[in-house]
RNA sequence: GCCCAAGUGGCGGAAUAGGUAGACGCACAGGACUUAAAAUCCUGCGGGUGUUAAAACCCGUGCCGGUUCAAGUCCGGCCUUGGGCACCA
């Protein structure tokens, strides 16, 4: 057989029969949607293969089963790689992607997908984006787009501005560059405002949980409360967002961003030049120097204090840039024994620290008596090694404790201790570390203790020591010991958890009891932040708050190659929209798509276009030059497939109704986040106003895996591991390639490519094909085979629908397998083969089966399985005697807990593990195993 | 740093709800057919003890512990790799 001509013949027929044409009409509608691809000029890529084959087999599939399966396809065009080739080689980007498609559709009628081609558009296509203007206006005119100077990112190469998704990292996402500031004025979509909407429109899909997970993470949503602070001596205040208002008695400064508008005011004048000089070198900062680069807190205090407002304390203002102006106010109150960050910038600046909540160790116990006690820690830095009594059978091993007497500060006890103890007498002190509040019994004095305990770290200076002071009941060595003995041996809660902070000298941020905070000592701090939030609230101090980290979409490039944003400047009247009948409104033909140095659109330089007249007053007015992002195409494609040909509307009520929505769709990970995200947000927007019927418009949302490289590396020209897929249709046929692609592993997982796996597949379809000849003229199965060919076809459908493509293939090779050991087979039962393999293998199958003188596969219904024919009458399961496998026996369906005990006991192997002991159980589970527990008899 | 995912033979990977770990395929080795090669077919293939050969036994799913009659699977604590977020208060 020739798979070259054979794939030819059937590609033909199916385009000749308009087999995948799909109408909006008739039962059982079910959408399938694999993202479409930018049309690049490297053409289809391997991986492209594998999602477009995984969701083509469960399109095939579910069509034999009697959908209507809508399974469409398309071309998001638009984007730089155009533009820069077509700036490179003189010629216009239309003309670059036309080429572009031209090569990944002949790829895809290659390979033999069942995409119906009679809807593909391309977004590029005038009558495609008519429809995205169209839909700005929209936002436009709903208050949802509006133009705004900000400071953006800004790539000096690529001459544009990105959005915070493009720049992550600080650099360009295309070109690498180093992403600058710069100010410019933007068209805005309000999607912050959907924050909300976004997050509980989740309930109304189906998506895998990590991607529902990957929404709520760029959502952001946090919970806390606004509090008001006065500034000291003036009647000006500023407002801060916090989590955890229950720490508020724990302020010890306050930080403003930079950029806050309060800063200019409140600064004093002796302060005033050095504020100005830290604003000025944070302006020049990107995104980039402000965060990664820029781990050490640097900041100036502006020489102006706020009132605390929950006990009027004095309390510095400072501006540093880890507070951002762009999240909740651009203002915080700071609390450095509680926060990672407010430590690390208290510390560099000498600030205060104070505790407002201690974690609590032990169990409370009612008439507790209370005292107040020190846990030092020596580390010995020359040998790495801690300083520890050993109390040998009492109490353990410990670090150095003892309690405060009275008037005694910490430092003053643990020094004294340490001393009276181990006779060491020179320490240095390095940091005390967070207070514990530990609850124990002391068997000797027969009582309840609640300590709050202060752990000290020392170093070791010297191994000098004094004689020891102990009392008579102190007996115990003093050992120096390692960290992995320390871990070991410390069992006491209190000293581990000293330990603990020792190792990692920072704020305290988990829960505990709160302390030196009025009335809310002892709350912890859940009921903490509630008693907080309604005191502030009764005061008017401040609220609860909700903050989101997602931001407007910025929507303006400054590209040629992008839709237009419809929109004029009028002298007279502002920005003004065009009338919706003018659109589309075309990029025009020109030979240049260099951007302006300025950053202007290249459509700034044409003149003829720039220039038009105001709609609305008639007078000279100039064109919005920059265009729409890449992400705004794609953001409702999916719905002008329900209705690709519509010329009145996007797509028709009718047509949306009868599909309802996208039932399945299938995308790469990396674009679960933004993508997804931007066409949630423009569906619930078009939703809002009455133009889609569901707020949700795609059901379940899944993700494949990557094909790498055979060196497990990702594809690229550069590692020189790329498999081109045209070679491999070309050596091995297209069915190989799809059958090597649904076997090569776990759908979802990446997965990296072997050549030798691919001869594998090969040879399976050729052993399918080499089946033909023991097919002799006979019905049904065989007894022999009926078991397995129900198993086969309710293990192959079961796997088509769930995304376990590779063991659907290894289903249909073991079927083959054991074909192939018998002397001949029915029609029927090669038939069945050939039908499950067909949308993994569509065209080898379809040639087989026309031989054999039947209908063709794709105008058939899928095979039926018979679930009792599933059911093995006979099965053999395994034997355990205190759960190891002694003897494997077979069991018929029939047989009854007390026969299938009898046959295990029987078993020789079984018998001899027995001899001697005494059964304590037998446990039966049917059909699975035998497990025999016993034990010696004394 | 935080969040997520994954660690199973020489390799890709199987193992519905905890129930004979290694299905299926690749690679490799030996053999058959052949003048020869390719193709095809047969046999073996986690490590070890053992035996003429078997049988049988022990160890084994990243590491340490736990739950259970039974753990790749569940729980706790680590380690490693990949991905995402990254001063979001």
């Amino acid at each position: 057989m020739n798979f070259k001509n054979i794939e030819q013949k059937w590609q033909t027929y199916w385009k000749e029969h308009k087999t995948f044409e799909t109408k909006n009409e008739g039962k059982n509608p079910y959408y399938i949607l694999v993202e479409f691809p930018y049309p690049s000029g490297a053409g289809l890529h391997v991986g492209h293969v594998r999602s477009y084959t995984a969701n083509d087999a469960m399109a095939r599939m579910m069509r034999m089963q009697g959908y209507n399966v809508l399974f469409p396809m398309g071309w998001d065009a638009f984007g730089a790689p155009a533009e820069q080739y077509a700036i490179k080689n003189h010629i216009h980007p239309k003309d670059a992607v036309k080429e572009n498609i031209k090569t990944f559709k002949g790829q895809m009628e290659s390979l033999g997908f069942s995409f119906d081609w009679s809807r593909e558009f391309s977004t590029t296509d005038p009558e495609y984006y008519k429809w995205t203007q169209w839909q700005f206006l929209q936002f436009y005119k709903h208050g949802m787009a509006y133009k705004e100077k900000i400071p953006v990112n800004w790539c000096s190469l690529c001459k544009s501005v990105l959005s915070n998704e493009d720049a992550a990292g600080g650099v360009c996402e295309r070109c690498g560059t180093k992403v600058v500031q710069k100010e410019k004025s933007q068209w805005m979509l309000r999607m912050s405002q959907y924050s909300e909407e976004l997050l509980k429109g989740l309930e109304n899909t189906n998506f895998a949980s990590k991607v529902k997970l990957g929404q709520i993470n760029w959502i952001g949503k946090s919970t806390g409360a606004e509090v008001r602070f006065k500034v000291e001596g003036t009647d000006k205040e500023f407002t801060v967002y916090t989590t955890r208002p229950d720490t508020l008695f724990g302020v010890t400064y306050c930080v403003l961003a930079p950029e806050h508008t309060l800063v200019a005011e409140i600064t004093t004048d002796e302060k005033r030049e050095e504020v100005k000089s830290y604003i000025d070198a944070c302006s020049l900062k990107n995104d980039l120097e402000r965060t990664e680069l820029n781990k050490e807190k640097t900041g100036v205090f502006i020489g102006s204090y706020a009132i605390n407002p929950v006990n009027e304390e004095r309390i510095p203002i400072y501006i540093s840039d880890y507070v951002l102006s762009s999240y909740g106010t651009g203002a915080i109150m700071a609390v450095p024994a509680h926060d990672e960050r407010d430590y690390e910038f208290a510390k560099k600046f000498g600030i205060t620290i104070k505790q407002v909540l201690e974690e609590v160790t032990g169990t409370p116990h009612e008439n507790e008596t209370k005292k107040d006690s020190i846990v030092a820690i020596v580390y010995d830095e020359e040998n790495d090694k801690y300083l520890t009594i050993n109390w040998h059978g009492l109490g353990g091993r410990l670090f150095i404790g003892g309690t405060r007497k009275e008037n005694e500060d910490a430092l003053t006890c643990a020094t004294r201790e340490i001393a009276e103890e181990t006779g060491y007498k020179n320490v240095e002190f390095i940091c005390e570390l967070p207070k514990i509040n530990h609850h124990y019994y002391a068997h000797n004095k027969d009582k309840y203790f609640t300590i709050e305990c202060t752990g000290l770290f020392f170093k070791l200076k010297n191994h000098d020591k004094d004689v020891q002071h102990l009392d008579q009941d102190e007996v115990f060595d003093v050992e120096w010991v390692e960290e992995k003995v320390v871990l070991n041996e410390i069992k006491d809660e209190l000293h581990l958890k000293t330990f603990e902070y020792a190792k990692k000298e920072g704020a305290m941020v988990g829960d505990g009891i709160h302390i030196h905070s009025d009335f809310l000592d002892g709350l912890n701090k859940d009921e903490a932040i509630d008693k907080m939030i309604s005191w502030l609230e009764e005061t008017g101090c401040g609220k609860k708050q909700v903050n989101y980290k997602m931001r407007d979409w910025i929507f303006s490039r400054q590209r040629f190659w992008g839709e237009p944003i419809p929109m004029v400047d009028c002298p007279k009247c502002g920005w003004v929209p065009m009338n919706e009948n003018d659109l589309p409104l075309l990029l025009p033909d020109v030979a240049e798509y260099e951007p302006t140095d300025n950053g202007e659109s290249p459509l700034a330089k044409i003149s003829d276009w720039v220039n038009t007249t105001c709609p609305h007053c008639g007078t000279p007015a100039k064109r919005e030059t920059d265009t729409m992002p890449n992400w705004a195409g794609s953001s409702w494609y999916f719905l002008r497939f329900m209705d690709p040909k519509n010329t009145q509307e996007f797509a028709g009520v009718e047509a949306m109704n009868y599909w309802g929505r996208v039932d399945w769709y299938n995308g790469g990970m990396e674009h679960t986040a933004r993508h997804l995200l931007y066409a949630r947000f423009w569906v619930q927007f078009l939703h809002n106003i009455g133009l889609v019927p569901k707020s949700e418009m795609i059901w379940t949302r899944v993700s494949h895996g990557m094909v790498l490289g055979s060196n497990n590396e990702k594809m690229s020209k550069s590692r020189g591991n790329v498999i081109n897929p045209d070679d491999i249709v070309r050596e091995y046929g297209a069915d190989t390639l799809r059958i090597y692609e649904m076997f090569m592993g776990d759908y979802e997982m990446d997965a990296p490519w072997s050549t030798d796996s691919l001869r594998g597949c090969k040879r399976f379809i050729d052993k399918v094909i080499r089946l033909k000849e023991k097919v002799r003229e006979e019905i049904g199965y065989q007894k022999d085979l009926e078991s397995l060919i129900h198993k086969s076809i309710k293990k192959v459908t079961n796997d088509l629908k769930t995304m376990a493509y590779n063991t659907a293939v290894s289903t249909l090779m073991i079927l083959a397998n054991a074909y192939e050991d018998k002397e001949s087979i029915t029609k029927d039962e090669y038939r069945v083969l050939l039908s499950l393999l067909n949308p993994i293998a569509p065209h080898t199958t379809e040639e087989l089966n026309e031989s054999l003188g039947f209908a063709p596969i794709c105008e058939s219904s899928w095979p039926q399985y018979d679930e009792e024919k599933t059911i093995d009458s006979e099965k053999t399961i395994a034997v355990q005697v205190n759960g190891k496998v002694r003897a494997t026996i077979t069991i018929s369906i029939e047989d009854q807990e007390e026969a299938i005990k009898e046959k295990a006991l029987s078993e020789e192997n079984v018998k001899k593990y027995l001899e001697g002991k005494e059964i304590i159980k037998t446990i039966v589970i049917p059909n699975k195993i035998v497990n025999i527990v016993v034990k010696d008899k004394n």
